[in-house]
DNA sequence: TTGTAGGCGTTATCAG
DNA sequence: CTGATAACGCCTACAA
């Protein structure tokens, strides 16, 4: 009734438990003849590994890192609280995390920070950057040394990274879309749109999906081009004041970026805010108490908790040369909005 | 640097490993001055146990037993499949998890089936029920059994469970009620809203929450008298169809409870059907289907797969006489729509 | 009241 | 190629 051991599968095979871990590690050393009849034990008992005796034993210590940009979008912060609780909670068993911010704006900063790791002290990074050709040339360098790279909420995909933890964009985008054509109904206007960059993967995707979703569904309701604001609080202020000045028949603003500190601040104080509906990305203290607020009147999030768990669970994998079960790594598209607020 | 063992506080304190285990574990047979001292090394050396290898030298298993309705509703099901998953993952490492099933309309084989568990066979079990007076006697000599409860889905709030599994169900219906009204806009009319039951916890917690934002945010829109439909599908179409007829100044319809199959079977060839708003609950291959065919317009969930996780790691640490990390248990309450259906 | 020794299921080292 | 044997961090007889 009790599950078997290696014990059992050592007695019913004939063989030591040195060789039966061999078998179930596949590691060399092991004739064919023995191997299958080590494998037929393990298929008569229906043996299971106990993981967590297998991890006590092996003393394995993962060490992995996470290189996030140093901007002033809340969003970073998020992501920071939330590695910082992964790594109290006992989730990360066995797993030392450190984190290595890079200012934004310096490209070279990055790539000299992706020169100071390597497999000699790092099991595998997580990276939230966007590619260029340094950036691309810095990721191949780390992958040839052997370690694993997940790219984190914005994809790299022609850095040969392992993995992309993150939503889908173009998703997201085509969330909002729907989200804001429904929300402005047949009023009709005209819908401001504000990207951090036209640089950042992340952003473009968003707004192809939401311009989809607006033409497909929403016709009566004209998008506006995008306003660049570089996760600039003053240009963002001066651009956005602008803008509804010049254009009393707007009813949308989309924030497409990660911080909407400075428009959250201009609208608060602008007389048609009632009239206008404000949707944005990300959960941040901003975008909550913006919600609050009824200034804003949803958010599309992604779960940094699930997003920094995944990292780690997939770099442990990847480190391990084991699979991933892609199901339970996907990251879904949230939306929040007062009411379910948590 | 690594984590400090029991060997360690042995040292540090000048016992011996037994001796810590007994403070550790709060044994009796240790004088007041050595528990403080090996208590002072424990604070010192910043010693948190191992629970694996605690269990595994305990050879403990978890004998957990979840309680479900067998009902015709596809929540229920989706339940059955995460129950499924969690056991097949390592997730529910020394846990044996068991499902109890009983029939929705007899509450006496329920009380049955809760006789049947005992301590001696069961360390903890999670319900998802209907509080009557049987069912909470029978939750009471569980309880006084020294068994775990939790609730599920819906609270059983005077029972003396121990914890919640679920969302907010009142938060839910608010959620509901503000994209019902968001959606409808100024169009106005009138809202259809079906329950499953009006004796059911979670339904009528839904339907308080729709109807108090309703009330403060869309006052022009009507909401009607809820319809009964007991969970069962021709009930359903007679009501539907009937109320389709009687009022054609329905442009909403709220579906509270666990099944929406018969519901959009009816809406699917009605002529009205795009004229018609429709928010359900729980995400299920009805609802899955229902949103892609332009049918529903949203769907207001929780993650089964969450709600299982936590009901394990909350009764395997009651049974353990541990504190759960609440912020980590809180189910949320999600919001599905056509563009971000994963 | 305290300590010693052995074991939980697995992996790893080192002989043979 | 294979097998003893000693860990891993903790718990539990049984002794002292």
């Amino acid at each position: 009734m009790a599950r078997p051991t290696v014990n059992d599968i050592a007695e019913e095979a004939g063989v030591s438990l040195a060789t039966v871990d061999r078998v179930l590690n596949g590691r060399p050393g092991v004739r064919e003849k023995t191997v299958s009849r080590v494998q037929a034990a393990i298929e008569k008992l229906g043996y299971v590994r106990d993981v967590t005796a297998a991890n006590l034993a092996r003393q394995r210590r993962y060490r992995l890192v996470f290189v996030l940009p140093d901007v002033p979008a809340q969003f970073v912060d998020t992501l920071h609280e939330a590695i910082a609780e992964s790594v109290s909670t006992s989730v990360v068993d066995r797993t030392d995390v450190r984190i290595v911010s890079f200012p934004n704006d310096n490209p070279h900063a990055l790539v000299k920070s992706l020169r100071a790791l390597s497999a000699a002290d790092t099991d595998g990074v997580a990276i939230f950057a966007q590619e260029t050709p340094h950036v691309r040339d810095a990721i191949a360098r780390l992958k040839a040394d052997g370690v694993p790279i997940v790219a984190l909420v914005s994809d790299l995909p022609n850095t040969g990274r392992d993995h992309f933890v993150g939503i889908d964009n173009v998703a997201a985008g085509r969330t909002a879309g729907f989200l804001m054509g429904k929300f402005i109904g047949n009023t009709g206007g005209s819908v401001m749109v504000l990207v951090s960059s036209l640089q950042a993967r992340d952003n473009v995707e968003r707004r192809l999906g939401f311009d989809q979703v607006m033409a497909e569904s929403f016709p009566a309701i004209e998008v506006l081009p995008s306003i660049e604001n570089h996760d600039d609080e003053e240009t963002t202020t001066r651009l956005v004041t602008e803008m509804l000045r010049k254009r009393p028949d707007i009813t949308g603003i989309y924030s497409v970026g990660h911080g909407s500190q400075a428009l959250v601040e201009v609208l608060r104080g602008h007389e048609r805010r009632h009239a206008i509906t404000l949707i944005a990305h990300e959960l941040t203290r901003v975008t909550r108490e913006a919600l609050r607020d009824h200034l804003m009147d949803a958010v599309i999030s992604q779960n940094v908790g699930h997003i920094v768990r995944s990292a780690l669970r997939v770099l442990r994998a990847k480190s391990d040369g084991r699979d991933i079960v892609s199901s339970q790594e996907r990251i879904r598209i949230e939306i929040v909005v007062r009411e379910n607020l948590v």
